[in-house]
DNA sequence: GGGGAGAGATGCCGC
DNA sequence: GCGGCATTTCTCCCC
């Protein structure tokens, strides 16, 4: 069993060295900064990034119990029988003490990565494939623009229907809840204001609504239309194959 | 080095043994399920979690970049020169392939924590300060309900202004948004339609709002109080003491 | 740096 | 299981 002045020299030198540092250990948690909270002594993965993030993980669920982000310093103290790691954000005025009674593994590598994730079948991928089949909203929708910035605000598709009325879509790539149907509202609405009209359309495009929404929506003057995610749509006809690739 | 068979089968029994599997290596991955992503090859830190959940973090940042629930099944097998580890969840349709090129460090744990954390300084005691503390709102303002899920929706506190009009008090911890002011506005228009009433006040309670959303907020009608969340630590300490107590 | 909105959001609680 | 909502949300994009 190491001591703390070894510890600590350890995670000095790693941490100068942007090393990440994985600590398996008995420990307890007091956090403060946005919140205040305390965490009793258990069994835990504290791992600290070559950036400084510092993040405390039980042995189930998927969220670190507690965090600190990066530009945050850290310390080996010891206090009593224990060792302390002390976190400390400045800037947020955000501190944590990791209280550590017991070291099962202490560790630490050079990693390097610079690669970025490719992801698709977000809500962006979901407004391109309306804005370039814009027969999935209705006949004779026609698309003007889509994820633009516009100073109404963020509208995923705007585009005019067969009658020549302004029309918001606004996509969910998953089921559409009471906040969908308030920010259409809120974009057709200013709409309204904005351009001094008195009839523009808001239509939710989503592969489901909930019952409340629904109502909401349709209280409104709102459509919804159910408009499955590319991603979805690839499932099902992929789905044989995706049977067999789960076996 | 050790060959995948020795790792398939410490895998295997550390699973078994609901142990947490932590594995630094050089991997790519592939996720397939509510989305698709790719990452290509870099150093990562693997975490299998004894309840199965996975996690993949990159030396840098606060959140993993790819993860799998618990309920998960993982397996290695070898795959050209290398060692894949592939999780799958049947129920969820998602799948995710590491492709490993090189393991840095291999090892697993038993780790016991059964600790629930105590967070103080949430929405939930902001509310409780307004209910135990009224006048923070203002003079004459008596608190009827607090925190208390009704028919009308889940409102923050509930209560009635010096002149008997039903007011609806919406908290938030940090900078009160648009979101915040439509909420609002659902809660008020809600209870309006239920109790038959004209009249219904609203007041969004929060340290700081932006801009934007209070314009909104006044041009319905609704009222901003600039309230301070409670003194964390105090709070901390007595729910402290009272879980004391009862052990 | 602040505002606005998505996220493979997650997690909690209540019905 | 679904719905509604907070989160030490985090993250990205755009002004």
């Amino acid at each position: 069993m190491w001591e703390i002045k070894e510890y600590k020299l350890l995670l000095k030198d790693a941490l100068k060295r942007n090393e990440t540092v994985i600590i398996t250990c008995k420990c307890s948690v007091k956090y403060s900064g946005r919140a205040e909270s305390f965490l009793d002594e258990g069994d835990r993965i504290v791992l600290i990034k070559s950036d400084n993030t510092l993040l405390v993980h039980q042995p189930t669920g998927n969220n670190p119990i507690n965090y600190m982000k990066s530009n945050t310093q850290h310390d080996l103290v010891q206090e009593d029988n224990k060792i302390v790691l002390k976190a400390r954000n400045q800037l947020q005025k955000e501190s944590m003490d990791i209280v550590i009674s017991k070291i099962y593994f202490f560790n630490s590598y050079k990693l390097e990565d610079g690669q970025n994730i490719l992801v698709t079948g977000t809500e962006a991928d979901m407004a391109k494939m309306i804005y370039d089949n814009p027969e999935k909203i209705e006949k004779g929708f026609k698309p003007v623009s889509q994820e633009e910035q516009t100073k109404y605000g963020f509208i995923d598709v705007l585009g005019v229907d067969k009658e020549g009325i302004l029309t918001v879509v606004e996509c969910k790539r998953y089921c559409a809840d009471l906040n969908s149907v308030t920010q259409l509202r809120r974009y057709v609405e200013k709409l309204m204001i904005s351009k001094g009209i008195s009839k523009v359309r808001g239509i939710l495009a989503a592969p489901k609504i909930t019952p409340n929404a629904l109502r909401m929506l349709e209280d409104w003057g709102y459509n919804f239309v159910s408009v499955i995610p590319p991603k979805y749509m690839e499932e099902l006809n992929k789905k044989q194959s995706r049977l067999d690739y789960f076996k």
